[in-house]
DNA sequence: ATAATATGTGTTACTTTGACACAATAATAA
DNA sequence: TTATTATTGTGTCAAAGTAACACATATTAT
């Protein structure tokens, strides 16, 4: 609906888009040891919603995926991954305000058309993003009011089938966390060995010994110790660490674990 | 465009479908320590494609990917999941022939709406399913000559981008192997551990160390054996197995390992 | 009988994992 | 200044899991 953070006209929507296919992107950030996701709140109901989009005639899906993740985040480049197609048929209804949608769009004369248009059923292919916090500038699009960080552990009521996009993300997320690297996308830049666990720990909804995560996230080669410490904190100052960018690539492409 | 192995009219085909989304299956069957895949030759090509066909507009994805596989293989309730979902915005005009198409459906009254449907942008969700091979029947559809099972070593000439869509669905079979038991739906019920290895094997394109594999595959606590022996064969009988239905299902539910 | 081939089973060294303890450090409070 | 406290850094040890490997046994072919 939004192109260059321009409205364009509800004929074009449906000239440009492919049709019953949408796409909902879960994007994971992480702050203050909470698993965060990025929500939008829709002007015609009480319910939140995942940013999401349609593709365009002549887009690729990872396309199409990163131009609805930029335009929401403003960020460009970052790990983002298909996960799973929802489709189920009465997902779509219960995600749409019939009167509102006709109070809204009154004045485009394919209204119409345009409501026939998105009402009829979709199938959304959902991606999940992992993105640093602090260089997310959240902006709504024009049919929504707020764009808002939620903790993934306290949810507020979401459109649809949207609740469920987002336990399948999170628990790809936590499959993933088994053979690939992750944290790159989710920490800044330097970080101390705590937070990393942290992120682990919070994706996991479980705790992990000191010692042995360390052990296990220092034997997959990834990490480089850097030779200044953070000072300034409480307590007994923490090495920084970095990821080493070739090793990390190199990992997520061959996979941590040596499997069969 | 087949329903209950008739033919529909082609203007039931755009009216009861969803458009631009389509399914396609990857059917894997052992025999004959080879991995096979079910393949169909269209009239209009040498090639060859996966069968796969559209979405009904009442059904979920999950029952049209069931349906359509049950009327290729006559096979029900047999593993089958949905992997990815592939969307180049050129991948539908490689997989069309215009001309075979208008020669084709010339009898019907709707050929040109339904070329212009057919040949619009499609979205395929990719499903892959794993059964017994001899228990299926291939069958043709109405609008393809052969249904074939061919050697995943050694695939033919394929449609559009069939052959990636293949090597995804082994790429995630192979990854499925590390936290799922399989088998079951691959073997007969009855079968032998080296047969058991060398579905393995042949699935990881590797070889495995026969005692290893043996302790391995025990300690999933998921097989069961046989006071009897395969005799006949050449050299030592070997004992049969057969998989424990419930640590089965549990074990797919669970997972086979620990991780994190 | 003997050879050939595949199956059944066991052993050993090595690696990984889980559980746990103590020393070092930086801020804070006394 | 010193002691306290909370947190980080590092090490150990037993148990479990894995990889590499050897020998006995059963069946067929000669």
């Amino acid at each position: 609906m939004e192109e260059n953070n321009e409205i364009v006209s509800l004929k074009n929507v449906i000239a440009n888009n492919l049709p019953s296919v949408s796409i909902d992107l879960v994007v994971f950030g992480f702050h203050e040891n909470h698993l965060k996701i990025l929500l939008l709140k829709t002007l015609d109901k009480e319910n939140w919603t995942l940013p999401g989009g349609f593709i365009k005639n002549d887009e690729s899906l990872d396309l199409a995926a990163n131009r609805l993740l930029s335009s929401r985040t403003g960020l460009d480049q970052v790990f983002l991954q298909q996960f799973h197609a929802f489709g189920d048929p009465d997902r779509t209804k219960l995600n749409r305000n019939i009167e509102f949608l006709k109070k809204q769009f009154s004045i485009d004369k394919h209204a119409d058309e345009f409501i026939e248009w998105i009402l009829k059923r979709f199938i959304t292919i959902g991606f999940y993003a992992l993105v640093e916090f602090t260089e997310v500038k959240p902006v709504p699009d024009a049919y929504t009011i707020e764009c808002q960080w939620h903790d993934v552990h306290e949810l507020p009521s979401l459109v649809s089938d949207h609740q469920s996009i987002i336990e399948t993300a999170l628990k790809t997320l936590r499959q993933q966390l088994n053979y690939q690297p992750i944290g790159l996308n989710l920490l800044p830049q330097k970080f101390t060995m705590p937070e990393l666990q942290s992120l682990y720990e919070t994706i996991l909804g479980k705790n992990l010994d000191r010692r042995n995560f360390q052990r296990k996230m220092l034997s997959y080669k990834i990490l480089e110790r850097l030779p200044v410490k953070r000072t300034g904190g409480a307590y007994k100052a923490p090495y920084l660490y970095k990821f080493d960018k070739e090793s990390y690539e190199e990992a997520l492409q061959s996979g941590l674990k040596d499997l069969w």
